[in-house]
DNA sequence: AGTTTCAGTTGATTAAGATCATATTTATGA
DNA sequence: TCATAAATATGATCTTAATCAACTGAAACT
């Protein structure tokens, strides 16, 4: 067995639950297993996935995490996606074979390598498999249409409040705590995100902790009192929900 | 031969180059032709898809037009799209296999229906028709994508204009004419669906009617200078183009 | 036909967030 | 370890599009 082998397997995997191995049996899982490469760790602002390139693989984010962004006619970036362990990246490229956004990590992080034309065989074989790709997908979309209407409709406080709920509820899934974690992207990326400036995003996490929502130190944020988040991104105020008891 | 029989197949359709059967072969589209079921038309206002519903069919517009929208926990509808002749509808469905959005006619539209049974058993027959499944699914990402791009980075004035360059041009792909088309939706889905209000909708109609770039009658838009249009839908103005040529 | 409702236009005012400017703190690299 | 760059914070001002209001025209409905 070789030295750099730190038995990462689909099989023990923390995050099987929420990637592809989910809903397959154990000799399906094995053979997924085997042909998933590890890749070696990425730093950040290393480029995992390149827009316009021939889709090759999937990767799934084994630890650490990565942004996903297009870039406009006229030079602007936009990022449409932030990925914890446990996502899947290059979905958007199975139309096309091509990857219509790149894809960089935030931090040092680790990838599994799903090559596309092994994964194709054993859709092939699994229908089971098929099924969890095509549901991938389909929360992409969903994905999409949920943030469109975040932007479209909510204003700068709710927008922000969102995003902190949502991490702290994904952190919640994989395993990591909901009530504390360290922001891996910048006040200019989640402005970026959230279609906001970074003196917007300063200004606001400056007053969320003044109204003791949140705890602010840097990139470490400490949820203090979730459910006026949550309830506040949804565009319900205080006053409101007392009206409606 | 049944008197409502309009001999309406997909071997004769005018759109088959936009739908399901773009790159199948001619045994394969009979088969297609076959499992499709042509509905009644649906008038203005008419649901064809409920969302929460169950997954049963996709369906794809054989004329007039479909908005499909999702409602927010406090009410509020939000817009993703509207559909032309040609496109699919209920994607969204396949992953939780209940629909995420609703989606209600414009005007009087007559769709064709695709059992999701019959289609997932072609699927299993016909490799092709399962890629073309997935292209335009992911389609309905990138679309997402762009339209978040849009509505995140764009002001008023290329938001609308980019609408309706993207309207010229999907009338265009279908045979109408990219010159002269009616809006079969209000001012008001216009703007809820470009994250506006329909006072700055009627307003930038009648300012790009004043600068000669669309000419607008009631539902009827006629397009007269698109290059302009479709630069300035990008952020690039006149003055901006002479600087760079 | 006439009334009511809905869609669209246009103006005045306001508010939210962008932009500009500057300071400060934190990372990064020679 | 210091020097430089990048990220963050905060105040002042400006711009854009929302909001509020009033009016007109077009459908829809007995």
């Amino acid at each position: 067995m070789n030295k750099m082998d730190f038995s990462i397997h689909c099989q023990s995997c923390s995050f099987s639950h929420l990637c592809l191995p989910v809903s397959l049996d154990e000799n399906e899982l094995k053979t997924l297993d085997e042909i998933i490469e590890r890749k070696k760790p990425l730093h950040k602002h290393d480029l995992l996935v390149e827009a316009q390139s021939k889709f090759k693989s999937l990767y799934a984010v084994r630890s650490g995490s990565f942004k996903s962004y297009i870039t406009t006619s006229n030079g602007q970036e936009q990022i449409v996606g932030f990925h914890l362990p446990g996502d899947l990246i290059g979905f958007d490229a199975l139309s096309t074979q091509h990857h219509q956004s790149s894809a960089t990590a935030l931090e040092t992080s680790m990838v599994c390598e799903v090559p596309y034309t092994t994964l194709e065989q054993m859709a092939e074989r699994f229908p089971t498999l098929r099924k969890q790709i095509m549901t991938c997908m389909s929360d992409d979309i969903k994905q999409g249409q949920e943030l469109m209407m975040l932007l479209n409709k909510r204003k700068a406080e709710e927008r922000l409040l969102y995003f902190l709920a949502q991490l702290s509820q994904r952190f919640s899934e994989r395993g990591f705590s909901d009530k504390q974690f360290n922001l891996s992207m910048t006040r200019n990326e989640i402005g970026n995100y959230l279609g906001l400036t970074v003196e917007t995003i300063s200004r606001l996490l400056t007053r969320f902790q003044k109204e003791n929502l949140i705890r602010v130190d840097g990139k470490l944020i400490e949820i203090i009192d979730y459910e006026t988040i949550y309830n506040r991104s949804q565009g319900l105020h205080n006053d409101l929900l007392i009206k409606m008891a």
